[in-house]
DNA sequence: GTGAAAGCGCTAACAA
DNA sequence: TTGTTAGCGCTTTCAC
């Protein structure tokens, strides 16, 4: 081990100390200089960095964060890294926290409380600066813990009165209607929807919407062709066979997520129906793959970047808050229809 | 602020000492009791731990790695964790880590040194125990910064003379022999193979493993039915477009990863050849999605579970290494066939 | 402008 | 077995 006062030393990452000493300074100018204090002259400014690169030294985050009392780092928990809207949601966050100064924790809750209530508190032990809890529809077992903690969050559809929390609105409504318009203007009627996971309440928005869209365009539901999946390709395929099962069939299929769909577009193919001439599908969320699927997927886009963007934004907004200025608390993220392959009109 | 002293204190995250007071010990006891220290007697631990739990305490992970010099946090560095095959790895990965109370930071290099060497710093800032690198070939820009800084790494397919890195040898050559010999026994003589990007070790060695499993199985390769791809899905359709562009045509396609073997489901579906009664389709990984194609895909699998074990146990023996035990050093992962329904025999 | 010094919450020597 | 105390590397008053 390396000691102060030996002649020998033991190469080590040099520490604020040793910059100092090498830019005949303190280290309090060190630290200033280092933050950006518009109190350190230019002359000793331009030795700190000088000393800096020539040791090429970096401030030890653990001691910094002790200090100040701010981590710099941020959570995200997702429900399931495994379903490719998650990656390319973490992905787009993270970039941006990352231009941003930040660290982020990632966190896949796997639709499990008691995961979920650990993450939250692995988190809260790094002392997270702000979490977003993009489970879309799971947030209760975490709430209390980050409220009780004071931390900064944002949640996804779920309005919490707390002052530390911020929220983010999917505007289902807009992209619904678009397919479901979209479908009625190729004349199907016959529409049936295979619904997200009930206890979910981004699968109860959306099929809500789906009520309304098909109220608006004057089509009305079949009940036994709503049923519920659980948004993954395998539930899909389930969900599929119940509908194929009934007397009478649908020609479109509007799905609550790609994944879904994806698994529609499969069974459809196992039982010999060509998609879009047999049965037009339609999923959302528009995932990297929806555009490789056979046919290419129509759906619904929902911006994985807009939704990033958002979610950090509110974070930021709560962990930087000024005295002063009011910060927004509620997001909105756009839906979009995007129009390919699975979709047509159907046999007359 | 709260004040020591105030009679009034606002509530505020209790500390080591809230602790110790309330179990009227000494802070000393009260961190020898967290941390499992044998030399506590039962009758004060008892205390310590009601107080704890009465408070709901629990340590700042910042001071203590301060002072402990350990942060208990392991990096991943992933290739591309859109690519579905590094979300189930990271996934494992953490579990496993967070199972013996490690934390990760997941970074996704996107084939970009600069982006590379960013991540590593940013661990590096973050004091991270030990990184895994499984880039599959895009090591070379980190590594010094990592061995210069005494960190603890493990590189997939990269042998590393230093005594901090460990490497983890993916055994393709079983699985590929396995896959040609399935190919030669179903009849196939012209077999074709979609490389990974040249540049990457794993792909080099993929296609090395290829070269000699015909070699083996007696089938004479013909060297325009080796094209190199990129390992995407597109790079896949594109491969598969050159191919089809030749003169004569192979019967069967061996894919360097399962996401170019999806490509060429894909692209071949649009020409309107069936798979397998046209062609016959190997891909490489047994990603998740793979059960899924259409047909189901053939493929060697490279288990994430097992390459994310082994990735952790090499940190985790670096990391807490002893001065008299030798650690592993080289780790080897299996590959296997699985036969799906993207293979059969060839057209007569 | 700059520096000296007081901690941030914890662990680990050392004493008792 | 338990407590006292000296820092870990940094930020931030408070003097100068």
């Amino acid at each position: 081990m390396a000691r102060k006062g030996t002649r020998k030393t033991v190469a080590k990452t040099p520490d604020i100390r040793t910059v100092a000493a090498l830019a005949k300074v303190s280290i309090a100018t060190v630290s200033r200089t280092i933050n950006g204090s518009p109190a350190v002259s230019d002359r000793l400014s331009k030795r700190v960095w000088q000393a800096i690169q020539q040791l090429n030294y970096f401030p030890n985050t653990q001691a910094r964060g002790l200090v100040s009392g701010r981590s710099r780092i941020l959570g995200i928990i997702v429900e399931n890294i495994t379903n490719p809207f998650f990656p390319e949601l973490i992905q787009s966050f993270e970039e941006i926290a990352v231009a941003h100064g930040y660290e982020i924790l990632v966190s896949s809750s796997n639709s499990d409380p008691a995961v979920l209530t650990n993450c939250v508190r692995r988190m809260l032990e790094r002392k997270v600066e702000g979490v977003a809890v993009l489970t879309f529809g799971e947030e209760e077992p975490v709430m209390d813990q980050l409220v009780h903690h004071d931390v900064p969050m944002v949640l996804a559809e779920f309005r919490l009165d707390d002052p530390k929390a911020s929220t983010i609105l999917l505007d289902y409504t807009t992209g619904i209607h678009a397919a479901v318009k979209h479908l009625a203007d190729l004349g199907h009627t016959k529409i049936a929807y295979l619904a997200g996971p009930h206890k979910l309440h981004s699968a109860m928005t959306r099929e809500n919407d789906f009520r309304t869209a098909m109220e608006a365009a004057g089509l009305v539901i079949e009940q036994q062709w709503v049923v519920e999946c659980n948004h993954t390709l395998k539930g899909g395929v389930a969900g599929f066979g119940k509908l194929r099962a009934l007397a009478s069939q649908p020609t479109a299929v509007l799905c609550s997520n790609d994944m879904t769909a994806i698994g529609v577009l499969r069974a459809a193919y196992m039982e010999g129906l060509h998609v879009p001439q047999d049965l037009s599908v339609v999923g959302l969320d528009d995932i990297d793959f929806a555009e490789f699927t056979l046919p290419p997927l129509t759906t619904i886009r929902l911006s994985r970047s807009e939704l990033a963007r958002a979610a950090f934004e509110a974070l930021r907004q709560q962990a930087e808050e000024t005295e002063s200025g009011k910060i927004q608390r509620e997001f909105l993220v756009s839906t979009s229809l995007v129009v390919r392959g699975s979709t047509g009109k159907p046999k007359a």
